[in-house]
DNA sequence: AGACAATAGTCAGGTCACCATACGAATAGC
DNA sequence: GCTATTCGTATGGTGACCTGACTATTGTCT
């Protein structure tokens, strides 16, 4: 039911996203674009410059008749957006503008699993405060990243987190004064993808993620896949092979007991190697394990090209049922890709007809907060008028 | 980039669905449903009585003080969709109106796996005329339903029809006058649960057919999973038993293997059994399994425990990925449904956490001409400006 | 150099859709 | 009959976009 103030807000909403999405243009380019006329446009831009979300740019014009135009672009000293990710052992904190550029990236080692939930939300949020000091513009919203389901903005499951299912993460971050929102990490890190790097865009989409289990978040049709209970797009305990290893689930066969890093360090190594030792950095350890496959070691490159092959086939079941443009591997499958990708796709093209492209995420560790920035920047986007005036608007009359 | 007209419209549209979706009501009450104005609603109603869309009905007002409203109600006699399938055996007709009521409904028996497609299709052209011509309303669109993948309203694959790949369908139809949509026949019937019966509206379901093959239809978040090229949804091939039998597609273990109709009669009746017999209507082979089943002849009974537990791991796949509200089985599985649906649900328990509800479908074998009907009004309800003046507004001047 | 065409952006007036308010119409309860 | 209540419509107002004209700035041609 729209009325006429949506309207404006809609048009203000068009104009920014053409901005974001296509990068900086004059005004005659923007009403060309979006079918509103010149006039209309520079209304909208003039409000849009107001609330400080653009600017006028330099005059372009490259050898072309007519007088040229002022660009019109994103003003990246105005509103942001913060991602946080709670995970087992860090917590992560990264400020993006609406340009999509960083402008604040932190991360602390905390050993969260083993710390109160209560503690944890109280050094989470001294680190948003602190980061968003060294920042500019103004932030506009907070969300959180979890390692697990979340629905209607509560933790419903946390395997690696005992005490956060059913915490009020909002409340325990209101010290920030910024609107909360809670959501899986891969469902966040999916979104990360689908607004940036190359697969920027690409309307469907599905997003692995290798950690202790496997995360997913499955993009279809340009939004994200949530499901009845928000529990859509999770890979890790699809039930792909019947009678297999038990699972932390308690029940047998999931993807996670195939293709986690649980399942590679165990066939990889003894129990007494290094490899094994979790009090060691994840990042140290992957590094080991890509030198070992380098230099040739036997066991590692049987153990990889197993888990490359696990992938196949679930991959394969994704793509059969999901059609995506891409898969993206984020997570341990990133850092060890350069392994996995040729038996994964030897096993995906076994079981597929049009294997859709599987790809690297690169956007490392920092999908899941970039994705969070990303979700808390949303709101601007689709109605700019939340935003205040910077410079007033002239008062009329007395 | 909403312009003036585009509020009207939507604001029709508005109003439009709100009396689809919950039955008749007085302006009034749609002012205060839609938020906006009791003056605005009486000229959005106005003009859609002028389109022919909605009339008014009788005073209600059941015991209550004020004036009794004039109720407002979606007009049957007004426009209607055509949805048509187009299936091995048998082409079928069905036209809906604007309240979802069935206005006309037509089957024939056709032989078009061995007839020509561009045959077929002047018999299914005739076939809309024909029926057309005994409803009185203005039909606005055609959608056909394609045992096939279907991709950018062109048929890429279709297992069972020969000669259909690559047609030009609309062309071939192109008698009828109207507009031609092309969609799979699970996507359309996974639409018409979605729009009636008992699971309207649940915005997560997932529909599989059991016909020669398993077809299926995903609907999230409100609506259809199309994928990157249109294949999304498609479970007939999905690679769950490796190793398993060999697939028309060419590979092993597809899940239509396991639960197709092949795979139950194979299992259910040996090779002289009639069965067995494709020349017999399937129905009543359907109807002598449900015989030997309720007289307790054991392998027909095992076999049928087979198809439904091999239905339930395939759905804790869907299930646990797509996190429906609903699974709702169609085509020979609903006819089989209370022989299936114990195995299947116990194997889905042993599978998933929370298992969606399984439920039979109620619409038998229209579910896709329904479906299809459905998507032939889909743009009326999106802008019901389409729709031309059928008592034109009074000319002010001369 | 000057005229001309082309393009950018602004301004003033107009149209259209929704809103606010008031009012007549129809009903129940006293 | 009177009042309270609710429905629907009529009237005038506001806001947002549109149309058309105008100025500003540049390149090109003569």
């Amino acid at each position: 039911m729209p009325t006429q103030g949506q309207v404006r807000s809609a048009n203000l909403a068009t104009v920014l996203a053409r901005l974001r999405d296509h990068g900086p243009r004059s005004r005659a380019r923007l009403a060309a674009d979006t079918g509103l006329t010149k006039a209309t446009v520079s209304s909208l831009v003039g409000e849009l410059v107001d609330r400080g979300l653009v600017a006028e740019g330099e005059l372009h014009r490259p050898g072309s008749v007519g007088r040229p135009g002022t660009l019109v672009e994103l003003d990246g000293r105005g509103v942001c957006g913060v991602g946080v990710e709670v995970n087992v052992d860090y917590l992560a904190v990264l400020v993006l503008d609406l340009r999509g550029t960083v402008r604040a990236e932190r991360r602390l080692a905390v050993d969260v699993a083993g710390t109160p939930a209560a503690e944890v939300l109280v050094v989470a949020s001294d680190l948003i405060v602190e980061t968003l000091a060294a920042v500019p513009g103004t932030a506009v919203g907070l969300t959180v990243a979890v390692p697990g389901a979340v629905q209607g903005g509560v933790v419903r499951t946390a395997p690696n987190l005992p005490g956060w299912p059913g915490l009020d993460v909002a409340a325990g971050l209101a010290g920030t004064g910024l609107p909360v929102t809670v959501a899986n990490d891969a469902d966040l890190s999916a979104l990360a993808e689908w607004s940036a790097g190359p697969h920027a865009h690409v309307a469907d989409l599905v997003y692995l993620t290798g950690e202790v289990g496997v995360g997913g978040g499955v993009v279809t049709g340009g939004r994200l896949l949530r499901g009845s209970t928000g529990l859509g797009g999770e890979v890790g305990h699809l039930a792909l092979t019947p009678g297999d290893a038990p699972c932390g689930c308690g029940r047998r066969g999931c993807w996670e007991t195939v293709v986690g890093l649980g399942a590679l360090l165990r066939a990889a190594a003894d129990p007494g190697d290094p490899l094994r030792d979790p009090g060691r950095d994840l990042e140290d350890r992957l590094a080991e394990v890509v030198a070992r496959a380098r230099a040739g070691d036997a066991r590692t490159l049987a153990a990889l090209t197993d888990i490359g092959t696990g992938l196949g086939v679930g991959a394969a079941v994704l793509v059969a049922l999901l059609d995506p443009a891409v898969v993206v591997l984020g997570g341990y499958f990133a850092h060890l890709g350069e392994f996995l990708l040729d038996p994964l796709t030897a096993a995906l093209a076994a079981r597929v007809d049009a294997p859709g492209r599987v790809a690297l995420s690169t956007l490392g560790f920092t999908a899941a907060v970039r994705g969070g920035a990303h979700v808390a920047l949303q709101p601007v986007l689709d109605d700019p008028t939340t935003v205040p005036h910077v410079r007033p608007a002239l008062e009329a009359h007395a």
